[in-house]
RNA sequence: CGGGAUAUGGUGUAAUGGUAGCAUACACCCUUCGGGUGGGUGCAGUCCCAGUUCGAAUCUGGGUAUCCCGACCA
């Protein structure tokens, strides 16, 4: 992609009043555009990021059997009524629209999975089964906040699960809690495995997958080896106190919750009428199991781990681009700015040949100091430089992001350079 | 939903009752060239409605929007 000719640019100032750094570095570098209070447009960049996570969710979804479908945002008051949930719960965040009739915008898909699932699984030969969809959610939040962080209209990743039994349920449920950590990780997140409390029908186990951030809106008491951790509304320690398990000092630290899972019981196949036939004959409401993962809040969630004074610094495996590479025009020469930009162009080609995929910073009459700011900015893990200096030597300049100190490698030895190197951060 | 703050060119800011200024972005000219080079020219603005006043960006009332704290966050 030739940067001169990228939809959007970088911005020097921050966007006025923007306070969380998610929201001032995404919109600053050109990757999410503000609508109003919680509301975003994905612009290239950004969506590139979003569509990168998505990837590696659909992925850990697929290895835990899950198929995916899309279900819409238009959802039927009739269903809602049926659970209680039109007025009350999640219904109040709701927004609604009226036409001929009153229609929900989706900020969950229990009660419309569910009558689906209601229509296709009758045996319990049909189960489990496993279902989810990336798609946008509405909630009509008393306060957006934070950037990506708490959205009005947000994308999330939703599994529901429907099982014939409870011992079925939890086995699935400990899968599943496996690939949030594995999805997590991917993302460059280390996530903490956090217990919550359980709305009254869950009986409480529910687990919310926290990353510790002084952005995050919850506070959370963990270990710090990791072997516990309670979000502090249910908390039945506090910091300081012995680890339950390995006797560590517990710490406290606010958190971003990223997913959660829990269980759903029979609560919305009895209220929707999803039965299926057991083998004994009788019949049984399904067992359901739902688990969550806040696609963009995940990106905001990123920015705010990695970052510094400069700019994002994206992990590779969701970054929008795995190398930017800048030309700096320098030489006032035509004839050294046509071998320059001849040399860079190659660059570009090798780089595509080897499916690198690469910003190309062709910007003519940017200063080096601009480029580099706008790569430190954008974020990009890897920076290479071609340069009249390093033209001289045949080379190219390149530079980590995430480290102070640059390496030289010949043109010749990039194919091979990059094929040692960067596939290291193909996760 | 309670509390606080803010609203001025595309963006970021100054002007506290009397000529709306600066920076940046953008366009053009010159200059410079490995960390936002310097200079010149041009383009462009007071959130909405009402009120006070000879006169309102500025004061008053109402509205709207944004940010922050809290409540809320199946």
């Amino acid at each position: 992609m030739l940067q001169s000719r990228l939809f959007t640019k970088t911005k020097r100032e921050s966007p006025k009043g923007e306070k969380s750094v998610n929201a001032i570095l995404l919109q600053r570098a050109g990757f999410c555009y503000k609508e109003m209070a919680g509301v975003y447009t994905y612009l290239p960049l950004g969506l590139r990021v979003l569509r990168k996570i998505e990837r590696i969710v659909r992925e850990e979804m697929e290895n835990v059997s899950g198929q995916e479908i899309l279900m819409s945002v238009l959802q039927p008051k009739s269903l809602w009524l049926k659970t209680g949930r039109w007025k009350e719960g999640i219904g109040e965040v709701m927004y609604k629209c009226k036409g001929k009739e009153e229609i929900g915008l989706g900020p969950t898909h229990e009660e419309m999975l569910t009558d689906i699932v209601r229509n296709y699984i009758h045996s319990f030969e049909d189960l489990p089964v496993y279902i989810y969809q990336i798609q946008t959610k509405f909630r009509k939040e008393p306060r957006a906040r934070s950037g990506l962080i708490r959205g009005r209209e947000f994308e999330m990743k939703d599994l529901y699960s429907f099982h014939q039994s409870e011992s079925d349920f939890k086995k699935y449920y400990k899968k599943v809690q496996k690939a949030y950590f594995k999805i997590f990780r991917r993302c460059g997140l280390k996530a903490i495995l956090t217990e919550a409390s359980g709305v009254g029908f869950t009986k409480g186990y529910t687990h919310e997958f926290q990353v510790l951030s002084a952005a995050g809106e919850d506070t959370i008491v963990y270990c710090p080896k990791g072997h516990f951790s309670q979000n502090k509304e249910v908390a039945k320690f506090q910091a300081g106190d012995n680890c339950p398990v390995c006797g560590e000092k517990l710490l406290q630290g606010k958190a971003i919750e990223v997913g959660n899972i829990f269980p759903l019981g029979v609560k919305y196949s009895q209220s929707i009428g999803a039965f299926f036939q057991d083998r004994d004959g009788k019949k049984k409401p399904i067992i359901m199991g739902c688990y969550g993962v806040g696609i963009s809040r995940l990106m905001g969630a990123i920015v705010e781990v990695h970052h510094d004074g400069k700019g994002i610094i994206w992990p590779g495996s969701v970054s929008p681009f795995d190398v930017h590479l800048l030309s700096l025009q320098l030489s006032n020469k035509m004839s050294q700015r046509e071998k320059l930009e001849k040399a860079a162009k190659k660059v570009y080609r090798i780089l595509q040949k080897q499916n690198v995929d690469v910003l190309y910073d062709d910007r003519k009459n940017k200063s080096p100091g601009e480029k580099f700011a706008d790569a430190d900015l954008i974020g990009i893990p890897y920076r290479i430089v071609v340069s009249d200096r390093m033209l001289r030597k045949q080379s190219v300049e390149i530079k980590r992001r995430d480290k102070k100190i640059a390496r030289f490698v010949k043109i010749k030895q990039l194919p091979a350079f990059l094929r040692k190197n960067l596939r290291l951060n193909k996760t």
